[in-house]
DNA sequence: CAGATGTTTTGATTGACTCAAAACAACTGT
DNA sequence: ACAGTTGTTTTGAGTCAATCAAAACATCTG
């Protein structure tokens, strides 16, 4: 059950990332609520049907300051547009199928920042970890 | 030290692959195993030096084919155009440089196949898990 | 409510890659 | 060695996702 974020609150996490606060951006980061993964294009649609005077650059601007600002994350599985979502600051990955390209959240649980310590990392400073796993989803075993 | 590969074995893992030999394979597969982590791009630059003739779609075309023979591998590492390497089949991963972009190979060694189980995986059927680490390279450390 | 700053629109442009048809070259069998 | 079949490369166009820049506009500050 997800219970409907208020307006609010929306505006509220706007504003206390430091950013003003327009339709465009309420919009967007409402649909990101209610359908994360999502790419730029679909965002755009979705926003247009109740905005149909906003520009696809606008979403581009509106997403960039949102990962700029640290309250939208930007994730690009290979051989997809950039999907994003507004979970953050958890060490969390994502599930992705190679049928269908459904993208699941898939918390990351072994021990607790899991891979994170590569054996041997030939000198470098490892700062974050990123897993992307691929296999089917539910649907698509069964087809 | 790395010993030049003969170019009769170049070709055997052509053929064995399926694949008819020719001029633009033998290069591409020659300078993937002395720069790994290349784009097509610069593969196309270097086969360029010694064949003039080579088009970039050749080299789109023959990487398409090794990749999907299973003589090379192609990664996507988020905000990069696409990179390729010969070592296949065995489940290593990369750790790329946020500064200067460098890749590193990484052998995955928490247990066998680290992260590849997991935790709540929403029913899908894992196939494979793909580890990229992000940090500073040696050099961009100094920097 | 006016001003400074930040956002969005409009329009052009890029980078990475894909598609398709025609010209060409590699392996087969003789 | 050579002709035929098949697969590869060239040539040229086109797509998709994303970025850049200038002008018009809206938001928050005082």
């Amino acid at each position: 059950m997800r219970t409907a974020e208020p307006s609010g609150s929306l505006a509220d996490s706007i504003r206390a990332a430091g950013l003003k606060v327009t339709a465009p951006r309420l919009a967007v980061l409402r649909i990101l609520d209610q359908a994360p993964h999502s790419t730029a294009e679909r965002l755009f649609a979705t926003v247009r049907a109740e905005l149909p005077g906003t520009s696809l650059q606008a979403v581009y601007g509106v997403l960039a300051a949102f990962t700029g600002a640290g309250i939208a994350r930007k994730i690009e599985p290979a051989g997809s547009p950039a999907l994003f979502e507004r979970r953050v600051g958890d060490n969390h990955h994502h599930i992705v199928c190679t049928r269908c390209s459904a993208v699941h959240d898939v918390d990351c649980t072994v021990g607790e920042a899991p891979c994170l310590t590569p054996s041997t990392a030939s000198g470098f400073t490892v700062h974050t970890a990123e897993v992307t796993y691929w296999g089917l989803c539910p649907d698509c075993q069964a087809a």
